[in-house]
Parts: structure tokens; C-alpha cells; sequence
DNA sequence: GTCCTATCTGGACAATGTTTAGATAGCACC
DNA sequence: GGTGCTATCTAAACATTGTCCAGATAGGAC
């Protein structure tokens, strides 16, 4: 047969299954995909293509391409958290807590402009936010102990919520206009994307708060 | 001939060509199937169906099926631009014209999910925003003027551009997320979308100003 | 060693974006 | 008023895509 050959091949470098994890390699054919083609390219074919296996493979460990490209998002979705949980970690004034999840937030979104695309596009197909937006260890959790430490009443749970939902809505407002060539002028006057986007998430209600009673102060 | 009782048929109402102004069908048939049928079945194949047409006549007055969706998000720009303009000149209070102004486009995305989708997608695939944003008179400049009305030194020239960035991030940003079913709780205790909309963008920046000028006074 | 089941392949199908050659019709010109 | 020109449309074809099905393969349980 011709594919046995092929199969050993695959089989060599000692995984568990015919072909290995393919669910794994899949999401991580479909990474590599996305960065160095673009989403245009991110068709079921070429994951199959580029993990070494049929057009047909794909649909044992997925049910759909959505399925596929959902995992991909998960794995999107499980390194934004980990990029927040480290920003405010890092940061020495709790005070600043939330505007470094902003700039940490944002900052993923433009190096991974094509992943970040496909996490929204893929959370939003289910009108559902992704679990880890939600987790409270990781996404909701986090900003709303950054907003208490700035000095959102705790008590007030209707303006606590309010408050995350426009804190996250303005990120991700940011994370998806930063991109646009037209303020490419005014990054240069200010020194670099990251400044661009301080001074943008400044000038976002929540984000200025701790800017404010710095002022203030 | 099969087809020269649908040239004479179409011909009948009056348009210069063969089938009329197809250029004009086409976009109008692409908003119809966006609206019914949602994002994904916006094919180009589709379109032609619907407008009654081969398969290839769009090509002669499309390069691509990306210039075709463009001139669908093309209409829906004017008419975001239109609803922009009436919203601001609604506002009794000029200090109120912003806050209108982040009401309008959020209630606009909303209304039209599919098509705002479009409409972000399509000027973000060439990195560059769509000409109503920019144009003075109806986009940017609006919102220019808003934040003048609002308080904005109009002199410190960065502030302004900042600030106008700012209130565009964040009505782009609430605008998308405002669909997620998550806040459909929420939605209800505060009676209804648009009051949803206004308290979110309360806690944002400078569409906030304007209340807390009001809280001053 | 034999069966079971999960896993993969090859081939097929309909649908899509796009191109090509050829038909059609409005328009200018003689 | 007939003749060509050119824009517009059709029909047919091509490669590619998502998806399904029958059959091959192999790891694990008995």
C-alpha cells in the first residue's frame, strides 16, 4: 500500500495514536496557518494539509470547521488570560491594576491581530462570550478586583457591573481601531504603540480613573 | 429566446441597460440576503441569484467579490453617517451631542448586526477606515464637534485627536459587544437596550463628561 | 490470536470564486 | 438606416472548499 509507508513515517517519532494527537496538532497546524497566511487561508484543507492527513481526518476530533477554528480561538482565548493575570501581577500600585490589563489586552490583540479576529468572530457566532472572558480567575474575575482596588464600590454590584462590561467593551474597542494605518502619525508623535495606547485607554472613562485621583492626588 | 422576455421585462421599468442598473441591484440584493440569511450565505453566486443574474455578471461591475461586499458596507457607512448627524442635531443640549452621537452608532450596529460586521470587516481588510469615518462632515468631524460642545480645548490639538479616537474605540467597542446574550439580564433590570447602552457609555470617558458637568452644576 | 472500536484514507458531492469565449444590445457614426 | 464598437450579459469550465461515506488500518480488551 502506498499510505503504509507513510503511516510509519508518522508513527516514528513515537506518538500515541495512528497519526499522534491530532486534535493538537490541528489547533497548532491551524496557528501556524493563521500567522504566516492569514485568515483567508484558514480552510479546513490546508490544516489537514499542513498536519500531514486527509480532508476527512479533521472530522473525527471536530465535529465542524467551526469546531476547529474554536479550539483555535480557546487556545487564543486561554493566552489573553494568562497576559492579564501577569499584567496585573506586575503591576506595583493596585491602583494601576486595570490599566495594565488594558495595555495588556490591547497589546495581544496587535500581535496577534489574525487570532484575535477569529476569537471575537468565534465567540460571537454563538452570541456568547468565551468562557474564559467569564472565568473568574482569569477574564471577569480580574477586572473586576482592578476596578474595586481603583474604588468602585463593591457593595454596588449594578455599577460594579456596569464597570466591567465598559472597561471590557473599551478594550476591545481599542485592540480592534488600533490597527487602522490612519493613526499610524499620531504613534510616531507619541513614542511607540504602547504610549498610543495608554493615551487612548486615558482617555476612556474606568482606564483614567486611576490617572484622575493620581492628578488628584 | 429564454432570456429576452426577462431583458424586456426588466428593460420595462425604465433602466438605461440590459438588465437596468445592475451595479445598484446587486448591492441592494446582497443587503436583502444579508438581512434574511444571515453573513454566511452572502455569497457572490448568491447575490447574482437573488438580483437575477449569471454567476459572472458581477464582474463587470465588481472587480471581486470583496469589491462587491464593499460597496454593501459602503451603504451601510452612509447610513450610519446619516444616523449620526440626525442624533446630534436631535440633542437640545449641544453638551449632549456626543453622548448622542455613542447612542446612535451603538442602536445602529445593533439594528443591523450583520451588516455592521460587514461594514468594520471590510475597512479593516485594507487597514484603513472607511471614508465617511474620516470625512469631515459626517464621521469624524461630528465628533469633533461634539467634543468641542462637551469641553475640549479645541487648541490642544493631540487632546482632541486623542479624544476623538477615544469615543470612537468606545462606541465600536460597545457596539460589538453589546450583542453577547450575557447581558441580557442586565438588559432587563435597566429597562430595556438603549438605557443599557446609555449606562455603559456613562462609565466611558468622555461620553461621561457631559453627566458629570451636569452632576457639577 | 480474535474481535471491537477509534482512527485515517480515497473518492465523491454540491457549492463557491473566478476566468474564458461567445452572444446580445445600446450607442455613435457614416 | 444600416454598420461597427463597446459595454453588458450568458454558458461552460476550472480549481478549491466543506462535508459525507465506504473501506482500510491499527491499538486494546478478552
Amino acid at each position: 500500500m502506498a499510505h503504509a509507508g507513510m503511516t510509519r513515517e508518522l508513527a516514528q517519532d513515537g506518538r500515541p495514536y495512528h497519526h499522534g494527537d491530532l486534535s493538537r496538532a490541528l489547533v497548532l497546524a491551524g496557528r501556524r496557518i493563521l500567522e504566516k497566511e492569514g485568515p483567508a487561508a484558514l480552510s479546513l484543507r490546508a490544516v489537514a494539509r499542513e498536519a500531514g492527513v486527509s480532508p476527512a481526518a479533521p472530522y473525527h476530533h471536530f465535529k465542524d470547521k467551526c469546531d476547529l477554528i474554536a479550539a483555535v480561538a480557546n487556545e487564543g482565548w486561554q493566552e489573553l488570560s494568562a497576559a492579564i493575570l501577569e499584567a496585573r501581577a506586575k503591576a506595583k500600585d493596585p491602583r494601576h491594576g486595570l490599566s495594565e490589563i488594558g495595555v495588556a489586552y490591547v497589546c495581544f490583540a496587535r500581535e496577534n491581530p489574525a487570532l484575535y479576529r477569529l476569537m471575537y468572530d468565534s465567540a460571537c457566532d454563538r452570541e456568547d462570550m468565551p468562557d474564559h472572558a467569564k472565568d473568574e480567575s482569569s477574564g471577569y474575575g480580574q477586572v473586576r478586583e482592578a476596578l474595586i482596588a481603583i474604588g468602585i464600590d463593591p457593595h454596588n454590584d449594578l455599577d460594579l457591573r456596569l464597570a466591567t462590561i465598559a472597561a471590557w467593551c473599551a478594550a476591545h474597542g481599542v485592540a480592534e481601531m488600533a490597527g487602522f494605518k490612519e493613526f499610524e502619525g499620531l504613534k510616531e508623535e507619541l513614542g511607540g504603540e504602547v504610549p498610543f495606547i495608554r493615551a487612548i485607554l486615558d482617555h476612556l472613562g474606568i482606564y483614567a480613573r486611576h490617572a484622575r485621583t493620581h492628578h488628584d492626588a
